[in-house]
DNA sequence: CGTCTATTTGAATGTACTCAAAAGCGGTGG
DNA sequence: CCACCGCTTTTGAGTACATTCAAATAGACG
């Protein structure tokens, strides 16, 4: 039951045979977080990489006071701060439950023995770090050229299911503007 | 001659037999731009990803006329509109050469062959797009959460070399920001 | 029910943009 | 090699976008 999300994600990319699919189940560690529990918090050792079961997480970073919100992770996301597993070093960002969650976990080591036992995994997250490319690089080129205005009807178009289910302060800390802008963003909206 | 940065690149992160070696280079075709040349312009089905053998690539995003920089790719580093590359899309982005550049060009199909005939190739572009996915994280932190003199700062550290090439104006359309504004920034920091 | 946080509203401020004009610089052709 | 042309950079004034701070209101949750 646990494992049939994250094994249809993987299948959807690749297919795999039983034992490949016992190994690769092997290696993660199922963890449940309530409400405002931290995944990961900034300054620890990123160790894993987080596939979300159910439940919703929030990845921010936090700059003297002022949170940035990097991703919202929904079910069937992976989400971690990927510079940090990666280099296995302190994490920048903090990750938070914003409602009880389900996660299933692999370790950076994990992830090395599945990639050396079972090449084809190579492809899985070739994909996922691919796609996970493409979101960025939309995301830079919003960030960089839309008014704060045109990146709120966006983000509530491409995330509608994620918008319905998060405060507007945690949509203006993805925006990067403030709480109070957004409001006024909004009361424009529904004059026109 | 042509192909040495190309398989050290490749090299660096899987290892090659000649067989391998001979394959991948059959597959890439060798380009040669002017300065001011486009390598991929807005609308045209971005069918490459370039790897750049020497000089220097601008990919930039028109928006009504304003322009913004998503990146620069120097000597041994692969550009393209990765959105639509991997989805057959009309570009979003163009490229264009800021001085007198080669490139080896990997089309879609000719990637796909590669990745099918020799899976190992697999883990090559796992590493490149995770490293590209660390890049663009990073990035859309410091555009979130710092304020334009910072990015400034960490853009001339992070990327001296490119800094001391291109102008000001392109590393303002970097940074988000309008040429006036970049050297009002810059007139502050002269004066402290 | 009371408390805590989110949201709205407004005034004052700061950051960044637009437009315009002048100065600087680099490349090109004669 | 110089002079010119076009683009980049600088500077300044006026404006717009977005923030800060404060206070009032509304909602969520134990």
């Amino acid at each position: 039951m646990t494992f049939n999300l994250i094994l249809a994600n993987v299948e959807k990319h690749i297919s795999l045979n039983e034992s490949e699919r016992k190994f690769f189940c092997s290696l993660l560690k199922e963890k449940k977080f309530s409400k405002k529990d931290l995944v990961l918090s900034e300054g620890q050792t990123c160790r894993n990489i987080s596939f979300v079961n159910s439940g919703i997480l929030r990845a921010f970073f936090n700059y003297d006071g002022k949170e940035s919100t990097i991703m919202f992770a929904m079910k069937d996301w992976w989400v971690t701060d990927i510079n940090c597993f990666i280099k296995h070093q302190p994490a920048m960002l903090n990750i938070v439950a914003l409602e009880k969650t389900e996660v299933l976990q692999l370790t950076k080591e994990n992830m090395d023995k599945l990639l050396h036992e079972f090449p084809k995994f190579e492809k899985f997250f070739r994909i996922i770090f691919q796609n996970a490319y493409i979101r960025e690089q939309l995301r830079t080129i919003q960030n960089l050229s839309l008014p704060a205005a045109e990146r709120y009807d966006n983000f509530c178009t491409k995330y509608e299911r994620i918008a319905n289910m998060i405060t507007q302060k945690q949509i203006a800390s993805y925006l990067g503007i403030t709480p109070e802008f957004l409001s006024v963003i909004r009361a424009k909206k529904t004059k026109s």
